[in-house]
DNA sequence: GTTCCGTGTCATGAAACTGTGACATCTCGC
DNA sequence: GCGAGATGTCACAGTTTCATGACACGGAAC
């Protein structure tokens, strides 16, 4: 796994410290900045792999760098949110952040975090991804499975999507609702089993007993090959 | 340290021979093969965790086979080479490999490069903690206990992960009543205990003398690793 | 218009989960 | 050793959760 140049932007200095040395302690290596204005520079002429982002910040707020940072660079982007704050996950999300962390974090989360984006942009490069038999496309937006083309449909490509962009993560229903489909939705709806169904009707060879698209009772679903 | 599913390719019997035997004794579970062709079925009906490919075989070269797991599967690979072979290192790196070692290698060596790049490729992909023989993973919510897995339902996973969230410390029932469930119940009754009996009897070894979760008497329980 | 497809909702039944309380067992102070 | 209080153990039925299939609605294609 590659050494990370990181880039923390955390404008509380007891944060910031803390953050540094542990990824440092990781195996990072970090630069980091009390504001966006810095950060931007920094992107600009330093190039770094993958930056960090605070929410809150005096100035321009993290999802607004996020976003000039979308501009400038496909970078990665992982923003820190206050905890239960729902609204800039969404917010965040749209700005194109590709992850995002509640804070207090533990850096050991952080770290895996980031090694997994790390890996999916390393693995970006091609559009292809395959499980076994299933081949998923993400450049031609098609899935196969053992060779033969499945037809899927915009929703349950978004949905099948979100969950192999997290493979072996287990994603809740709220979650999914959030990002598969749009903003507001009624919390208490069986939507997502229903898609979720549909896709295993698809893609696995026998949907009873799902190899790639696993229940977990009370939490949500998880995409893990087999 | 997990116990490894070694799938292991060369073509020299006696090498063959040594080196399973050699990774078996360091408690890697271990399955080779002589040619490519069989290495690759393997992988697609087996999955193994890493796979060992020496270069010079007799058919589809290592590098080839490299290439072709690649496309099926994130596995990591190492490759053995003989001994100053530059040619096959770029090669080889190129075609995807995780490492590369030279023949003839010392199986203390490979053992260490093995676990080096499991430690890698698990720790790429989601946070996990680990005591002992007992690994939790926060991301994929999976409990396991000396490989293998333990099934927790909701509650149990919860009050687990409570109690795993404050190492050493002693949690009272009224905060674990508040946490775990939602904070309308009686504080009064044996709620707890049962549900701390029930995870004793998934992750104890001998639930009758826990080593995990520690009674203590009149305050509550406590997580603390053996 | 009609037809077809995608999608959200609902009813149903099966399976899994969990609170409860009775009782057993343990621990500690005496 | 004894007793009281604390904790362990267990079974079971009510509840929750999920899979499944049917259905209705709206929009796109024709």
């Amino acid at each position: 796994m590659p050494v990370a140049g990181i880039l923390l932007v955390e404008d509380d200095p007891s944060v910031r410290t803390a953050l540094e040395l542990a990824l440092t302690r990781q195996g990072h290596s970090v630069t980091s900045y009390a504001t966006g204005e810095e950060a931007l520079d920094h992107v600009r002429s330093r190039r770094p792999e993958i930056a960090i982002l605070d929410v809150m910040l005096p100035g321009i707020d993290g999802v607004e760098v996020c976003r000039r940072i979308r501009r400038l660079d496909q970078l990665p982007v992982i923003l820190l949110t206050a905890r239960g704050d729902d609204l800039d996950v969404v917010v965040g999300l749209e700005a194109g952040a590709d992850d995002y962390v509640v804070k207090p974090v533990e850096p050991r989360v952080l770290d895996a975090r980031i090694r997994a984006i790390l890996r999916r942009a390393e693995s970006a490069t091609s559009d292809r991804i395959s499980f076994g038999d299933l081949v998923i496309d993400r450049g031609a937006l098609k899935v196969s499975l053992a060779g033969k083309e499945i037809h899927l449909t915009p929703t349950e490509l978004r949905l099948l999507l979100e969950l192999v962009r997290h493979p072996g993560q287990v994603l809740n229903r709220r979650y999914l609702l959030r990002v598969v489909w749009d903003h507001t939705h009624v919390a208490d709806s069986r939507l997502v089993d229903a898609c979720v169904q549909r896709v295993r009707a698809k893609i696995e060879p026998r949907p009873a007993e799902p190899v790639f698209i696993h229940t977990v009772r009370g939490f949500g679903y998880r995409f893990s090959p087999p």
